[in-house]
DNA sequence: CTTGACTCCATACCTTGGTATAGGGCCTAT
DNA sequence: ATAGGCCCTATACCAAGGTATGGAGTCAAG
């Protein structure tokens, strides 16, 4: 019986099985073939290709995005260069919130720096903030 | 008759009805009074306390911390210091994952300068670094 | 008195990426 | 043949922050 079980697959692979059914689910892994016993039998290179999803995801694209490049990956006809502006847009994306971040994070500052630190909740001017707040930096050069 | 009605105090906070009653439910707004026909009879202060709300979700924080906020605020023992925590354990949660942003970007800008973007996906370094990874950068010096 | 606008409540649905559980079947060793 | 360890499917559940829907009640105007 040739094929690895959901189980092998998913020790080596350090994910869990429900993970793997997830996948197949999602169209992220093809559906294997199965024994006589309906147990699915995949075949080796499943392992590597729950590692490069899992290595896609840390370089932050989503299991949508993820199925697009193994579509490109399996079509023979695909340039790289569609592959290399996927990646550019996934730049463009994680700056994007890495601007949501800094300009919370400046707001944050500038209200902590205000604060003393000192004295009733009543006179804090964090809260006064988050009160009447109408502008704060937001707009501006975050 | 004294009080807004739902509607009403979605309007001015510019929020929909729905999200109120969440809120409600959620333990972000108080229960408000009802009227002979079992309508909310909302206090003005109302839509400031949604935008209490609103505000400190730009900032970053979760419902759930604001719920604490929000408790912290009608505390009249709780000092200032308390909500200057909060805040600074917010900005570190933010630089937190401002860390993780810039990792994810630092490995696919160095993936996208090693790609020429010509030529067939077969050979591009983006999806082979995918599949065979072992060492990128994420983990010294991210 | 009826229509339309508003409100009530409960419940379901959405996104993303899984995890958990129940009730069954398969396979191997003893 | 029976116990334990796999595997199967379907379904529900989780976080987070809402949005949507359905059926019923309320209220003011015409």
């Amino acid at each position: 019986m040739n094929g690895l079980k959901v189980g092998e697959v998913a020790n080596r692979a350090g994910v869990n099985i429900q993970t793997i059914h997830y996948y197949e689910r999602r169209g992220l892994l093809p559906k294997p073939p199965r024994t006589e016993g309906n147990y699915r039998a995949y075949p080796e290179d499943t392992v590597l290709r729950i590692r490069f999803i899992k290595r896609a995801q840390t370089l932050g694209f989503t299991l949508k995005e993820i199925t697009e490049l193994l579509a490109l990956k399996a079509e023979p006809d695909t340039q790289c260069a569609d592959v290399r502006e996927r990646a550019q847009a996934k730049v463009m994306d994680i700056e994007e919130r890495m601007r949501t971040l800094q300009a919370m994070r400046k707001a944050l500052t500038k209200l902590i720096d205000e604060c003393s630190g000192t004295g009733p909740v009543t006179e804090c001017p964090i809260l006064e903030a988050l009160d009447t707040e109408e502008e704060n930096g937001w707009h501006e050069s975050n």
